[in-house]
RNA sequence: GGGCGGAUAGCUCAGUCGGUAGAGCACAGCCCUUACAAGGCUGGGGUCACAGGUUCGAACCCUGUUCCGCCUACCA
């Protein structure tokens, strides 16, 4: 007996946390210096700092660390780089509701000290998130963890500001943008959710300053009257009938009483509503664009909060929809209000606080996107950056086509603040990495810096560069930069890959990854998206309390089918937990079985696995060792995770479990010698430890707590190597098989004839086939034992024992023939109906096979290889139809 | 409106070259056989959404239809 036992269930709470802490203490993740090793590098998608750990980041860092950890065992150099971002409205917003709570706002505060205050949140309570991952296991190297506020991100991003802003690829102007009246701020299109929303539509009647042919107004369609205070023309389509003879004619406006034309613009649609639409350019998108067109007067009428301004007239001061209510009654009173229709429409809000978002004109800051883009598109269009699945590749195209200008100011504090100073003598604009002490234009020391801050995305978009240490030209960059791939959410393509992809090569010359895995979405197990409303989010966190790390993030890796979402249901994650109990058992198994003279072997390496010294089972066993390295190498690369998982399934518990160990028992118990039992004992001990290893990447804890029990290994899996192909042995696999079958066959029988498991039978193999009689003599011991036989006889043929129960087993060329005995216990009529069916199973398949053998379009035209195969598929069926036919025969008579 | 994806066992899903439809869970029967009852052995269960087409042969390729997701869009 080892002295290394273990418990009898696995408790994954008494490991986790040790072996979480050892790697990291052991610095195990942290690249080699000047390696000579292939490099393979991934920067973790940085998370918010002010966010959880969700399913989400749970999936993406399994998968992640999966790819870290695989490809370090099997000898890359691998930099798997950690970090947070630093989500300005987000980290803002919960300051400023800590301020509230004591009676403050940050204006009372001030700039300098509510930026403090961030900080002191920041080191306080930010980035729970990072040790989250530490117990996900994620093998990040966390010597190298990044913060995008850093002060070498920080220089990043002036860098990059003042190279476009120089390159005239930023600039600044006023434009129509998405405006939070909650955060005050602007938003990129991105920021902006859109929610189908039950609204209306009011038809409003304009009076015509100068009535004509009997038409005394014109009505127009909106949903959101309030905006008609600002409204400067109205449009038409100029192909429309109806009102082509008003274009150029004048409207009064009711309320405001000023006088706006009637224009003429294409993309008004003719059919919806009147075929009129009031123009507001400073609050309308589409307006703003007709706006600039016509040459129209823009017209703000509310203020940063959405209430009425002074613009508004009599609503002066109201709220936007307070505002609403009152033009629509007032229109009402007025006669102007023709009528009301209940519409369906998409609004915008705000993706940190769901409010409204009021689109705005205003003074931002702006990246000039289209020459960016385009050499983005063309990295993903000559593979470059390939897309897996590469059918998000259309959406990135979509997208990177279709794209506006990037709006990359925001008003508020939390954020890197924009390297740009406004002279209040000349209006002149400095745009440096370092601080200017004065105006570039006038030379006067009277300059002020911009208020605003940039867009969080901004810093993130060179995340793959900046965290390496650009703009110094480092060694990580020399070694890491292109990345190898990125995994990520498809919904941030826009966001994140785009813009990554966009600024790498423009600061880098070269993309920023090589590959963009694109993983799925986790809803529950109804097929719903999970949120906190629907009150159904599963925590990651108590999963693995539950059930154990290993068994959450086998589950996440065999649910991860690409192309399709992931419904995620608790009782999957039991399953696994039973897997790791299984595998726990196996190496308890192992360990019961491996005793001092196993050690002492070992100690004089009389003990290493030599394939020249197998066994039947052995070869069996290793040929499937074999199988198993490879596919799961195979699914990995090409992010096949589910694949690869359910082939480590397969292989433990199928093949492993299932009979390696219940065949290698014999050895065990030394029966067959104490070599023979020295033999097995190695080759199990060396299985178990590749079985660990190959389970390593997907299941870290159990894994090293396992491995550093069983002999001959010292350390961590982690820092070790990933199993080998060894030596193959096919036709030996084959003739184990063919034992197995029968084994097969005889429980098959025994279970259809009742005979109770604690009974021992006789067995009876009749097979024509040389090479099949000596495998079964081979395996006689194997039969005995797992198929519960007493007296085993195999031969040629022979005398049909009386009172017997046949079947005919053999998955492989040739067929046995297997008797049971069963004295007077056979029930002749259960008997007679089972190789009925088996007969009639066999009958069908054979009549199909013949069939198609007896079509000569079939013989000619399928590949000689097809052919060949169904033939002696067919040959086999007919052997084995035959042998079931005489023992239905022999029961009737 | 445009685009993408899905429909295979009771449930959740694999199925890569077009060549015998698979797994896990659930279910049923028997079993506490010394690693494991979070277990073992055995079994039942499918018109591959529907209709055509291509092919010797289709879950797979093509066309159309239905249903279900998701993403996008300036019909105010």
């Amino acid at each position: 007996m080892s002295e290394k036992t273990l418990e009898k269930t696995y408790e994954p709470g008494s490991v986790e946390g040790r072996w979480a802490d050892y790697w990291i203490k052991e610095k195990l993740a942290t690249p080699g210096e000047r390696s000579e090793k292939p490099s393979f590098s991934m920067v973790i998608p940085p998370p918010n700092i002010t966010g959880a750990l969700h399913l989400g980041h749970a999936l993406n860092s399994t998968l992640q660390d999966i790819l870290a950890r695989s490809r370090r065992m099997r000898g890359f150099n691998v930099l798997w780089l950690p970090g947070i971002d630093h989500a300005g409205i987000a980290t803002q917003n919960v300051v400023e509701k800590q301020l509230a709570a004591e009676g403050l706002d940050r204006h009372k505060v001030g700039r300098e000290a509510f930026i403090e205050r961030v900080w002191k949140w920041k080191n306080e309570s930010g980035g729970t998130i990072i040790n989250q991952l530490k117990r996900l296991g994620a093998s990040c190297d966390w010597t190298r963890l990044r913060f995008t506020m850093d002060e070498g991100l920080s220089r990043a991003v002036r860098e990059v500001f003042t190279s476009l802003y120089k390159e005239g690829l930023i600039y600044r102007g006023d434009y129509i943008i998405n405006w939070c009246p909650r955060c005050h701020t602007a938003l990129s299109d991105l920021e902006v959710e859109f929610n189908e929303t039950e609204g209306s539509l009011w038809y409003m009647r304009y009076p015509l300053v100068k009535p004509a042919g009997g038409i005394e107004y014109l009505t127009v369609a909106t949903t959101r009257p309030e905006t008609m205070l600002g409204d400067t023309a109205v449009a038409v389509n100029p192909e429309d009938g109806r009102y082509k003879a008003l274009i150029g004619k004048k409207v009064r406006l009711p309320f405001v009483e000023r006088e706006i034309p009637v224009i003429g613009d294409d993309s008004v649609s003719i059919e919806f509503g009147t075929g009129a639409v009031k123009i507001t350019p400073a609050h309308d998108f589409n307006d703003f664009e007709v706006g600039r067109r016509h040459k129209l007067q823009s017209i703000k009428v509310m203020d940063e909060s959405a209430r009425m301004n002074e613009n508004a007239g009599p609503f002066k001061g109201m709220d936007r929809y307070e505002a609403r209510k009152k033009v629509v009654s007032g229109l009402e009173e007025k006669g102007l209000l023709e009528k009301t229709e209940k519409h369906k429409l998409m609004l915008g809000g705000c993706y940190r606080c769901s409010t409204i978002v009021e689109p705005t004109l205003s003074k931002q800051w702006f990246v000039k996107v289209a020459p960016l883009a385009g050499p983005a598109i063309e990295a993903v269009e000559d593979g470059r950056i390939k897309f897996v699945p590469k059918n998000w590749e259309n959406l990135y195209f979509d997208w990177m086509r279709n794209i506006r200008d990037w709006c990359i100011s925001r008003q508020i504090w939390w954020g890197h603040r924009i390297p740009a100073w406004h002279c209040r003598d000349c209006g002149g604009v400095t745009v440096s990495t370092i601080d200017p002490d004065k105006c570039e234009s006038c030379g006067c020391k009277n300059i002020e810096q911009d208020p605003d801050v940039l867009d969080t995305w901004f810093s993130s978009a060179l995340w793959p560069f900046s965290t390496l240490g650009w703009p110094e030209k480092t060694g990580d960059l020399k070694a890491f930069y292109p990345t190898s791939v990125l995994s990520t959410s498809f919904d941030i393509i826009f966001f994140w890959v785009a813009r990554m992809a966009m600024m790498g090569l423009k600061f880098m010359k070269d993309v920023p990854f090589r590959e963009v895995y694109i993983h799925a979405l986790i809803r529950d197990a109804k097929g719903q998206k999970m949120s906190k409303s629907k009150g159904n989010v599963i925590d990651p966190l108590v999963m693995m309390e539950q059930y154990g790390t290993d068994a959450f993030r086998f589950t996440l890796a065999v649910l991860a089918a690409q192309g399709r979402d992931i419904k995620l249901a608790e009782d999957r994650i039991a399953g696994y937990r039973n897997f790791c109990n299984k595998i726990w058992n196996v190496a308890r198994f192992t360990l019961m079985n491996l005793d001092e003279t196993f050690f002492e072997a070992m100690a004089s390496g009389r003990a290493r696995v030599d394939e020249s010294r197998f066994n039947m089972a052995d070869k069996w066993i290793w040929e499937r060792r074999n199988a198993c390295i490879r596919e799961v190498i195979e699914a990995i690369d090409t992010y096949r995770f589910d694949e690869a998982a359910r082939v480590l399934y397969r292989f433990v518990w199928h093949e492993l479990c299932d009979w390696y160990v219940e065949l290698v028992k014999l050895d065990l118990r030394g029966e067959s010698g104490a070599e023979r039992k020295l033999d097995a004992q190695s080759t199990l001990a060396t299985v178990m430890m590749d079985t660990m290893k190959l389970l390593h990447p997907f299941m870290p804890f159990i894994t090293e707590e396992i491995a550093e029990k069983l002999p001959g290994h010292a350390g961590s899996l982690m820092a070790g190597d990933f199993p080998k192909e060894g030596r193959a042995f096919p036709d030996e696999a084959a003739r184990m098989e063919d034992v197995m079958d029968v084994i097969r066959a005889v429980r098959n029988i025994r279970t259809d004839m009742n005979v109770p498991p604690s009974a021992m039978a006789d067995c009876f193999c009749f097979a024509d086939d040389p090479g099949l009689r000596e495998t079964l003599s081979e395996g006689a011991e194997y039969i005995k034992l797992l198929a519960r036989v007493k007296g085993l006889v195999i031969a040629e043929k022979g005398e049909r024992p009386g009172d017997s129960v046949s079947a005919v087993a053999g998955a492989g060329q040739k067929k046995a023939e297997v008797f049971v005995p069963l004295g007077g216990l056979v029930d002749f009529e259960v008997e007679e109906k089972r190789i009925t069916k088996e007969l009639s199973k066999a009958e069908g398949e054979a009549s199909g096979l013949m069939k198609m053998l007896g079509n000569e379009e079939f013989t000619k035209k399928a590949p000689p290889e097809v052919v060949e195969k169904d033939r002696a598929r067919l040959e086999v069926l007919e052997e084995k139809t035959g042998k079931l036919k005489a023992g239905l025969e022999r029961i009737r008579t």
